[in-house]
DNA sequence: AGGGCAAGGTCAAAATAAGTCAAGAGAATT
DNA sequence: AATTCTCTTGACTTATTTTGACCTTGCCCT
């Protein structure tokens, strides 16, 4: 049994192929309209299966001539790389490591130096926030610091 | 379809392709004549795309030979460019609001679609943080999120 | 100088479309 | 069987565009 969000799902992803290009846009109104179901869901769908985790960037407009415009930015065919990429980073990791691993990503051409520099702005904003906001204990702010790594690698998942 | 209003913009936007310059002159009558609006659609064209905001100062005058002339701001330097940046960001900014920021940067080329995505990843996991780990506030949060959107735009205008 | 006409400006209402949130229903997991 | 996660729905909210009626400004002509 296929649920409705998986069908609109699996529908725009088609989109992707049919058109080419990296980016689709479409009507939330039209869509739910041919799916039969409330605007709402289409919401749902985005929420679910097109975050920026899982590299899709989504802009959208409201009022006249609104519209949805869903960016693809990276394959649906590498998880394998972004699991390796998880496991490299692992569930903890030191602020050393961190930044070693996006150096090596660099120079791997895998990442370019402004990607790297994003990444390191926001690993030292939110390790500088734990200490001295939240005075969290530097275990915690190691699993953190894991955890936002992975989320950026993966949502890139390049080759 | 597109809107109107994007249409005209885009026109805009050719003319100071076109002319060189960093400065457009044009009469609202004949504008609106020719994409076949009222008059005062031109208002809201230039309100909502051509604002101080996002770098365009205009100046205008009435009567018998009246005109509208939309000039292009330019910084002088990154340090400048940068502050630009954080008026931008302000103190405070919303979730909304700063993943309109990011789409603008991009569509100007100011950030690629990947940098965008990282930017959006971080951000969002700093929101989720402190939603669910902290129980923040929302205007924290806001805060929270223009401190670190400044940091990264900041980051990328000196590279 | 004063009046007329030719710009451009303002404001608000109407039309249109998307977003949010929470409650309820259904599936899957333990 | 209970719990937890996912999905569906709809009422309410917010945002953008379009349109038009009315206001202001400034040149030009008598």
């Amino acid at each position: 049994m296929n649920s409705l969000t998986k069908v609109i799902g699996d529908y725009i992803v088609t989109l992707f192929g049919d058109s080419e290009g990296s980016e689709v846009v479409l009507s939330r109104k039209d869509l739910a309209q041919k799916f039969g179901c409330v605007p709402s869901q289409i919401n749902y769908v985005l929420r679910s299966r097109f975050s920026p985790e899982q590299g899709f960037l989504i802009q959208s407009q409201r009022g006249g001539h609104g519209f949805i415009r869903i960016m693809q930015l990276r394959f649906a065919d590498c998880d394998e790389y972004a699991e390796h990429l998880e496991d490299l980073v692992g569930n903890v990791i030191s602020e050393q490591d961190s930044r070693k691993l996006l150096a090596r990503l660099q120079e791997r051409d895998a990442i370019t130096p402004r990607e790297r520099l994003i990444a390191e702005v926001a690993l030292r904003n939110q390790d500088e926030n734990g200490r001295t906001l939240f005075d969290l204990p530097p275990y915690k702010r190691d699993t953190m610091r894991a955890e936002l790594l992975k989320k950026i690698l993966v949502s890139l998942a390049m080759f």
